[in-house]
DNA sequence: TCATATACTGTTATTATATACAGTAAATTA
DNA sequence: TAATTTACTGTATATAATAACAGTATATGA
C-alpha cells in the first residue's frame, strides 16, 4: 500500500473505520457525506485509485463491495522516534505487539465503578485485567470479595488481619473482620481505557 | 444470543462467514442462494429472528446492514456480581469483549515516558493507543510533534496560538510559537497497562 | 385448542447503490 | 510542453437490495 496521498488516505482511513463501527464498508454516497464531497463520483475515483494503488479491493457489482487489504498482523509499538522523519516510519518500530497485549494473563476483565483507585491511575470505567488467584502478596490490587460486595483495592496482610486500601485519601481501610466472609477473587494485572477522547 | 434453532444457527453462520471471507455481510438473496432458499424472505424472516433474538443487529435501509453483536471469542466483561456467587458464573457475564477491544480504532502504540500526563491516569510505560490524525479539538489528548520532539498532551488552540499542556501541575503549559515546526501526529484513543501487579 | 413460532414460496414497490459519462481545474511527471 | 494524475462537480441510469404483503404448512407451547 505505498505512496497514498493525503486525501487518498482519508478516503481509506474513512472505509476502515466504518468497517469498524459498523462492520460493513460504506457506500460511495457515504464516503462523500463523511468528507463533504458534492459529487459521489469523487468517493468513486479515489476508490478506483486506492484498487490501482492496492490498498483495497472492488467487487464489482456488489453493493459495499470493497475489500481492505490484509493488514500486518498486531499493532506496531512505536518507541523512539527519528528526528523529522514521520511517526510510523519502518525504521521506527521497535515491535509489534500482540493483538491484545494483555490477552496472555488476563481471564476476565471488570468495569471499574468508582474512583477509589484513581492514585493508581484507576480511572472510573476502566477495564480492569484479572487473572484468578487465591492469594496474594502485600502490596498487590486484587480483587477481594468480603460478603457480598467484590471490590477492587490493595491486598494488605499482617498480625493484625486483613486490610484493604484504596487508592484515593477519600476512601478509608477497610478492616476484615473475623465474622466476615473474605475472598480473593484474583490478581489485577492490566487495565484497558477505551473512549480516551 | 440464546435458543437459536438449528437453521438459525445455520444462517448466522453463512452470515459470520461472509462476514470473515469479504469483509462484509450477505444480502437476502446471497443468504437465500447459499442455503438453497427459492424465496429472498426466507432469508428475511430469519433476519428478523436473529434480530429478536439478540444474535444480530439490523441497520434499516442500509445495504448489507448486518451487525454481529458480538464474537464467542474473546474475553468476558463481567460486570454486576450477584450476591454470593462465584465470579465467574455464566449469568454474570454481561458481554464478551473483543480480543483487543483498542484494536478497532489503534494505528500504533507509544510506550509513556514520563508522569507528565499522570493527573489522567496516563502513567510511565502505559501503551497509549493512537490513532492517525492531523488535527484534534480543544482539550483533546494529542500525540503531537514540536520540531523534533514528539510529546503527549492535551492540546489547546485558541487566537493566542497553540498551548500544549501537561496533566501535572509540575509541568508548565508549552506555547507553540511561529518558529517552530508542529504538527498533530495523532489522537490518543486508549491506553493499556500492562504489568500492573 | 388456539396462539405463536418456525420455515419457507412468490411478488412487488421503493429506495439504495454502483458506475458510466461529461466536464473543470490544478498539480505532477515525462 | 504535453500527457497524466489528482481532485473534484454534476447528471443519469441500470441494477442491487430492502422490506412489506400475501400465502402455505408444520411444529410448539400455554
Amino acid at each position: 500500500m505505498i505512496n497514498l496521498t493525503n486525501q487518498q488516505i482519508k478516503v481509506f482511513e474513512v472505509i476502515k473505520d466504518h468497517v469498524v463501527v459498523n462492520g460493513f464498508p460504506p457506500t460511495r454516497a457515504e464516503i462523500a457525506k463523511i468528507l463533504n464531497f458534492k459529487s459521489v463520483n469523487a468517493a468513486e475515483s479515489h476508490i478506483k485509485a486506492l484498487v490501482k494503488k492496492g490498498a483495497i479491493e472492488k467487487v464489482p457489482g456488489s453493493s459495499r463491495g470493497i475489500k481492505l487489504v490484509e493488514e500486518t498482523t498486531g499493532i506496531p509499538l512505536i518507541g523512539r522516534v527519528a528526528a523529522g522523519s514521520p511517526i510510523t516510519a519502518i525504521e521506527n518500530i521497535e515491535k509489534t505487539i500482540p493483538v491484545n497485549p494483555l490477552n496472555k494473563l488476563v481471564d476476565y476483565f471488570l468495569r471499574v465503578e468508582g474512583d477509589s483507585m484513581i492514585s493508581a491511575g484507576i480511572l472510573e470505567n476502566d477495564l480492569v485485567g484479572v487473572k484468578h488467584s487465591k492469594v496474594a502478596e502485600n502490596g498487590q490490587i486484587v480483587v477481594a470479595r468480603i460478603d457480598e460486595d467484590v471490590t477492587l483495592k490493595r491486598f494488605y496482610k499482617d498480625s493484625k488481619g486483613i486490610r484493604l486500601v484504596a487508592e484515593n485519601n477519600n476512601y478509608k481501610d477497610i478492616l476484615v473482620n473475623e465474622q466476615q466472609f473474605f475472598a480473593i477473587e484474583g490478581l489485577a494485572v492490566g487495565i484497558v481505557r477505551e473512549n480516551l477522547n
